[in-house]
DNA sequence: GTTTAGCACTCTTTTTGCCTTAGTGCTAAT
DNA sequence: ATTAGCACTAAGGCAAAAAGAGTGCTAAAC
């Protein structure tokens, strides 16, 4: 078990390498015989089994049972990430097959991201995510209203990472146009430029009594707080979730259950990448991470990035023997093509304007 | 196979009956001595046996393999659904529990509708879906717009179904305050009122002609293309997938990926369900829908009213021998619950006012 | 000292045959 | 019209046997 980081010979590392690039295309333990048939591995069989024995020895490699060959470790995979994979070249006709299918979607960010998933999904053969991670506390620095009609007004907030919100409120009182244009006033006034923290109690009493409809305090703060605290907890489109059924290695029924449980549940895989660093390639085997069920599947995702921020994320999940190079080089090419698209605030494909969702700026 | 309508006899309409509802409670083929034994059937088994034979014949039940019970075709579910369901007798523990969870969730409709998916899905122990189904085409009767900054601004658009849809428009030419209201103006006079198909050429050359800055037109037509067409071609939130893996039915791998993959591609069920008539119990058993792959499942499912329009579906998705009775009673409760909470507009928990999201009000 | 050939050994998987079981259909008696 | 009885059928379970795959180790070769 225990890896006392020596560094491996050459032939060892290219005998870990051939493993594990095996097992990643057939999902079968890999024995000393195919290794040296098909891998054009330079010495005999039982070298190979000497070698492999001390790989495992070191914990990168594991065997099934006494008569199997065998299978990379976590571990095993750790390294083969970090040192060992070589950059899958990608095809120029992936390249444009990726931007074929997202240039059909020039729009909203978040239609931007699922699309992203689609295609991640259907390129890689694994499911695909589309996060969008949980932002940090932001301020609100101007409001606006729209009066719709007398029980209902539209609140517009401007927040500091230049995101747009916008809610409907609706309300029991009467409400004129003038009334709306006052609530905003007060709202500029009292709450603008400050963060959740620093609206304490005398801010709101201040607030209250500006605003000539108390009744209003409790809604309209409400959705101030949201959108300054958590408006953004996170989201979580999945595509693909078909397509874990392809790989043998969730026929068991009970550990199938509880990872479409828990990528259904969302909360903990948002948490997850929202915490990640955003520069580094994410590669989450097994059981690195803390979410417990996610054992025996790997989590590969790319940020992207808008502006030097993260705005989302696109990934892939899969079996641990999933393969990283490609998977790897597709979310690059990917995410780079949507940074792309949204850098610069004006996108190149639309001529004349084009269209945000609300809060994305 | 043909079944000729012959009106059956209180006994045999007893016997299916009973094999349908041990098979819904067991899964299991079923047989003339069991039945014998458990369901109190008032004569031997060679009798119920020879029953069975017709009933067979007629095409309500089948059988496995030769020395096997019988099982229920979907035309026996069809004649239990319409004409041997005995309504289930909800408890008041269960009602309790639909409106402890529901209360908790005075929100959005949006929000609403998925948390009862969730109790819907966590009381039957099935795949439950919350439906927003496609929308008529509506017209928008109001334009506003706010400036945001000098290359954005956000269109507001208030329909004729009282939605409000808001949009942050990005544009690269330089925006005035003055600018934006001017938008406003032209489209209040040009294109308010009017449905997508009244928005022709002409209509469109004379919005070009008051817009100061034409570059505007095809963003802002996109957006109210979308608003009015298929702003809403339905939405579908699934809650409980992994219950599936609950019914041994869905052990079949390749069947299984398929359902999976028409559940998460929503299209189909979107469709079945807003075409779907808003007062009737729809229950659709396996291959009576259009939906291919559903062949081997069924899906049961509510529509949630408010003032007298469908603004939603609550259902369950699962195997051909789901507990039909059940299912129909918890979902109408829960609809009911819903509609309650929707009717009247204003919701009597929240005393004085209260957060809807866009284009839900 | 490293590499390799060879072989015994281990464990899994597949095959085979046999027996048990569940439930039927049919016939003849009630 | 119902029922008892029985022969028949197909599936499922079990165990033994056979086949297969790959290892570890030893002893010889480089």
């Amino acid at each position: 078990m225990a890896n006392l980081e020596k560094p491996l010979s050459q032939r060892k590392k290219q005998i870990l390498k051939a493993i594990i690039e095996s097992h990643i295309a057939n999902g079968e333990p890999v024995g000393s015989k195919y290794l040296m048939e098909n891998k054009q591995i330079a010495c005999s069989s039982a070298t190979i089994r000497n070698e492999m024995a001390e790989l495992e020895a070191m914990g990168y490699l594991e065997q099934p049972h006494t008569s199997a060959g065998r299978v990379p470790s976590e571990a095993g995979y750790r390294f083969y990430v970090d040192t060992l994979l070589e950059e899958y070249a990608i095809t120029t006709k992936e390249i444009q097959e990726i931007h074929d299918m997202m240039s059909a979607k020039v729009g909203e960010l978040d239609q931007i991201l699922n699309m992203a998933s689609k295609v991640a999904s259907s390129m890689t053969h694994y499911t695909a995510i589309a996060v969008k991670p949980k932002t940090d506390q932001v301020t609100v620095d101007r409001f606006e209203t729209v009066w719709i009609d007398s029980r209902r007004f539209l609140l517009v907030m401007v927040s500091s990472d230049e995101a747009v919100h916008s809610k409907t409120i609706t309300v029991s009182a009467d409400l004129s146009a003038t009334d709306v244009l006052q609530i905003a006033d007060a709202l500029n006034r009292c709450v603008a430029g400050r963060t959740a923290d620093e609206i304490t109690l005398p801010v709101l009493m201040e607030l209250e009594s500006q605003l000539k409809n108390p009744a209003l305090m409790t809604p309209v703060m409400k959705l101030v707080y949201d959108v300054m605290n958590r408006y953004d907890h996170g989201e979580l489109n999945v595509t693909g979730l078909d397509r874990l059924l392809e790989y043998p290695e969730y026929s068991d029924v009970t550990e199938l259950r509880q990872l479409i449980g828990t990528i259904e549940n969302k909360e903990e895989i948002v948490t997850l990448v929202s915490e990640a660093e955003k520069d580094r390639n994410n590669v989450v085997i097994g059981s690195e991470s803390e979410v417990k069920v996610m054992e025996n599947s790997s989590l590969v995702f790319k940020p992207v990035i808008k502006d030097g921020k993260t705005v989302g994320a696109i990934g892939v999940i899969g079996p641990l023997r999933m393969d990283y190079a490609r998977v790897l080089a597709l979310l690059g090419t990917l995410t780079g093509s949507i940074s792309e698209m949204l850098d610069g605030g004006t996108q190149p494909k639309l001529p004349k304007g084009e269209v945000n969702d609300d809060g994305t700026g």
